[in-house]
DNA sequence: CGTAGCTTATCGATCGATCGATCAGTAATC
DNA sequence: GATTACTGATCGATCGATCGATAAGCTACG
């Protein structure tokens, strides 16, 4: 009667966090059983109980550790310029980033969230607001400059931020694009979407007036 | 002993999808009970069973119904002109009217179709796939006319579809902008993506050459 | 008109499987 | 011998699905 040799044996706790983000990136955090990061794992679901009280204290980790670096490295960003345009640049390849350098973690921060309590969901979603608000204060102050011509900062920051997550979507590591490429091209369409000085194409908007901060954050 | 009244007490069986429709879309299809949807709907679970023979039949029937008035709209509308700037113009509506008109059944349909068996699937996003060419056919047409310059069709055309796609979760029927004021903004960002003709602003983008049809679908 | 016989729409009860979680026990290491 | 890392067995709850039964409406016939 063979058990898995016991201590040492590598680092359980990580490799239980690797499985769970994975399978709640394919499946669902509802869809995902504890048998099958389990079994991923290679223990039985008595033993994620060592390390873990609750399935849910699974997700909450994996969120707060990533929108924790997400955080950190968008701050370190913004503080490298006080130029819009740079720390625009700066958010941009943080983010893409993040999306492509583990897409599968990504989408579980995205979409998973409502399965935490209360309390565990407005902790996280406070790192994600303070996030966000990166951009925001960016794009205002980029404005503010008028470096940036935008009718809707909360709609451009919106837009912006869903465009860079589709990468979590359809980003392949080993697809045409390098990542670097990559952050490049939307560079590019970024910009693009902050300078509305140009003459406007069609449709002078006639209804759509200057709001800030209107549109609600999702959930 | 009253039971429910039968016969023509109301139509159950769209009663029974609208009420999937919303359980999937806030607690994802998996997460989500035969159970709840007729505790929803006011029947009982073996009722259900009278209208589908399986709980992933109703996604089924929320996907393909809801994929095939998209596909038609998107069709009506790029035959309306053969201007690609207005055939963009007109799936922009389409999509906004469509992703702002239901939400929760827009991202049951984004969001759920890993759930399905594999031939529905592929049937499935075969429509979906049909739809996006729509977009990628008028982006195509506008650069070879020289009306848009973009980089990279495919990631423009995933960039707007996402961008449309995320105001199924901040849209709110009541909130400060009308959906008429909405489609106005994305249409003031959807040609601000498209025309790259104007000066760089910053990086020419060195590596990031003209490639076409490159990123692979989600999923 | 009346009623027999079929169809429609629903029920209560229950199936085996799987869910997250618990607990007493144990081998290996310190 | 204390601590660490893990197991096998098992709990009650819930899962999707199935069963036979049945009340109510419909149709055809006498």
């Amino acid at each position: 009667m063979e058990r898995a040799p016991t201590r040492k044996r590598e680092n359980s706790e990580q490799r239980i966090l690797d499985a769970a983000i994975s399978l709640f990136a394919t499946r669902g955090y509802a869809a995902t059983g504890i048998r099958q990061i389990a079994d991923k794992v290679g223990l039985t679901t008595a033993s994620l109980y060592y390390y873990a009280q609750t399935k849910d204290e699974l997700l909450l980790r994996v969120m707060r550790v990533g929108l924790g670096e997400l955080l950190a490295s968008g701050e370190e960003a913004v503080a490298a310029s006080t130029d819009p345009r740079e720390q625009i640049r700066g958010l941009l390849k943080v983010h893409l980033n993040f999306a492509a350098g583990n897409p599968e973690r990504a989408r579980v921060i995205d979409n998973e969230f409502q399965w935490l309590d209360d309390e565990d969901r407005e902790s996280v979603i406070a790192l994600r607001d303070a996030y966000e608000q990166l951009w925001a204060d960016a794009i205002t102050e980029g404005c503010r400059r008028g470096i940036f011509l935008v009718k809707n900062v909360s709609l451009t920051r919106l837009a912006l931020l869903e465009m860079c997550n589709g990468a979590t979507h359809w980003y392949r590591a080993n697809g045409p694009m390098s990542l670097e490429q990559i952050v490049l091209a939307f560079e590019d369409m970024a910009f693009a979407l902050l300078r509305t000085d140009e003459p406007l194409t069609v449709a002078p908007a006639p209804g759509a007036g200057l709001t800030v901060e209107t549109a609600q954050s999702p959930q």
